[in-house]
RNA sequence: GGCCCGUUGGUCAAGCGGUUAAGACACCGCCCUUUCACGGCGGUAACACGGGUUCGAGUCCCGUACGGGUCACCA
């Protein structure tokens, strides 16, 4: 077979030079998980920060694995969080396409531009045959077979069709490679597998496409997971052969969880029911506080930003460095993500917060008569994430079934007499009160309190609980008073009266 | 098991040869207060272990232990 120097020289030709150039390269089989994310964050920070291009790569060359709009959901996720690519599938750009498998003709010929050099040979050795050498020794690399098959009788089993794939052929000696987050690490080539490069299918392996494609994208920093660490030679190898420049590689250790089961961690999994980035969001996580948290797994900033963990996007893509990101693997902690997450609540503006709350707001308030807009107010200090809202504001509907004996409270001293007193003094006062509104009600009951003598909780623990029969509320007697209304808050005080009534004179010891 | 990587409080982490070893979450206490929160103030809690190198080591080197990763026609 002769090779067109030309197509290759025109395919090369198209290599932005100058400029850094990063990508994030999923394999479309699923959902985007925290430790992806992270990588694709870090992956545009590194490319925004230096002022260069973020592409997006759909590496599906694994034909089982697929999965139906797995790629519609990262390209959602992507832009959710803000990580707008550059080039990709959907936006193209000079070195496309960016589908693997649009690209497949293309890694055949470099695999034979290898073989040519001797960097690769043709394997026609079969499942069988490999499974066996598996059985004997589980540990052993592959026997080189094929290696000595002269070129008649490689043509022989071509013509014949015996199905083949290309391997890599790793010479004698030593590989090093430097890491910018592990710095230099040395393998023996001994320990290398002849790994497959181009597979029975014609399509390339994840490793020989990866590497053909940061070449020919023009990709600068190579960002992934740890766990390609120990492929990171085979892959400077590669390099090497074709006589490629090698990136900076940006391994990035991996993001563990608290396991209750072990009381130890391990690496998040979906498989074990770990949380997602589509997950977190169902959860009623913001985006930007799971971003901003999830930047600070594994990544610090330096000097005098070292204290900050505040951070909008820009302002990541202003600290973002190298250097800062960890070698050690770090813990998803729900805890840290519901304080991000509760902070950036608070720190929206109340028409923002009143906006995002309200489909969660009517989850447990179903009533039209009630103001979501005030209910939202009562609640952006009180909650940690919006799933929480529906079960703090069900009282709203339906005053739940309580115990007189949450009328009992040390600090406010009431019991339920007290309590009872003060519904009945509460009652008339609300009832002529001409205007209803917070104000009126507040200094009416703050007014009434200092003529009974008793401190504002006397009085207003007893009227809260009636009107809500719970706590726990968000907002205080006033507010609640305020947003259900005259008629109804008067209800709910009757009842409580009621209650009390019936509790007291059937003699109940306090 | 071989090879590779890692190890500062329960968690995230600063530190890059000389510090009383930051800060944050969580936890505890106090204050504020109309419950719960929010906010404010304070507190408990860490350099895995053993050898070196050095006047001096969390910081450098070597072991040990523990943890992780990887050894596919998966990515």
């Amino acid at each position: 077979m002769s090779l067109d120097k030309q197509w290759f020289q025109d395919l090369e030709a198209r290599i932005p030079k100058g400029e850094v150039r990063t990508r994030f390269a999923p394999s479309p089989t699923g959902y985007m998980h925290v430790g992806n994310l992270r990588t694709a964050l870090y992956t545009y920070l590194i490319a925004r920060h230096a002022g260069g291009k973020f592409l997006l790569r759909i590496e599906d060359t694994d034909q089982g694995r697929l999965v139906e709009d797995a790629a519609d959901i990262i390209y959602a996720t992507m832009r959710r969080c803000g990580l707008n690519w550059d080039e990709g599938p959907d936006v193209g750009g000079p070195v496309g396409p960016y589908i693997q498998t649009q690209r497949r003709d293309l890694y055949g010929k470099y695999a034979e531009l290898l073989i040519e050099s001797g960097h690769a040979y043709r394997c026609f050795c079969s499942e069988e045959r490999l499974s066996q050498l598996h059985q004997d020794d589980p540990n052993a690399k592959y026997d080189r077979h094929c290696l000595s098959l002269t070129p008649e009788e490689i043509q022989e089993k071509l013509a014949a069709g015996t199905p083949c794939v290309i391997r890599q052929r790793i010479p004698e000696g030593t590989t090093t490679f430097h890491d910018a987050v592990y710095g230099d690490i040395t393998v023996d080539n001994s320990e290398l597998d002849d790994q497959i490069l181009i597979k029975s299918d014609g399509l390339p392996t994840y490793n020989f496409a990866n590497v053909v494609d940061d070449h020919l994208m023009g990709i600068t920093h190579v960002v992934r997971g740890a766990e390609y660490l120990s492929s990171a030679p085979k892959y400077n190898l590669l390099y090497q052969a074709f006589g490629w420049e090698i990136p900076t590689y940006v391994h990035c250790a991996s993001v563990m969880i608290a396991d209750p089961a072990t009381g130890s961690v391990r690496k998040m999994s979906k498989r074990k029911g770990d949380p997602s980035y589509e997950d977190l969001m169902e959860q009623g996580y913001l985006s930007e506080a799971v971003v901003n948290y999830v930047a600070l797994l594994g990544w610090a900033p330096h000097g005098a930003l070292s204290e900050q963990e505040f951070f909008t996007l820009p302002q990541l893509v202003d600290a973002f460095d190298i250097s800062g990101i960890s070698k050690s693997p770090s813990a998803f902690d729900l805890e840290k993500l519901n304080y991000f997450n509760a902070a950036y609540l608070r720190a929206m503006s109340p028409e923002e917060f009143a906006k995002v709350a309200q489909p969660y707001i009517r989850q447990g308030v179903k009533n039209p008569a009630y103001n979501t807009t005030a209910i939202a107010a009562l609640l952006q200090a009180r909650c940690e994430k919006l799933t929480d809202i529906p079960e703090k504001v069900d009282f709203f509907d339906a005053l739940p079934d309580y115990d007189v004996e949450l009328f009992t409270n040390k600090k406010s001293k009431t019991n339920s007499e007290v309590s009872l007193q003060m519904l009945q003094a509460a009652y008339p006062l609300l009832s002529a009160l001409p205007e209803w509104s917070q104000q009126a009600i507040h200094d009416a009951l703050i007014a009434l309190a200092e003529s009974l003598g008793v401190k504002n909780a006397t009085l207003l623990w007893p009227v809260r609980i009636a009107l809500a029969g719970k706590t726990v509320t968000p907002g205080g007697a006033v507010e609640i008073c305020h947003i259900l209304g005259r008629d109804e808050a008067l209800r709910r005080i009757q009842l409580g009266v009621d209650k009390l009534n019936q509790s007291v004179s059937a003699g109940d010891p306090q």
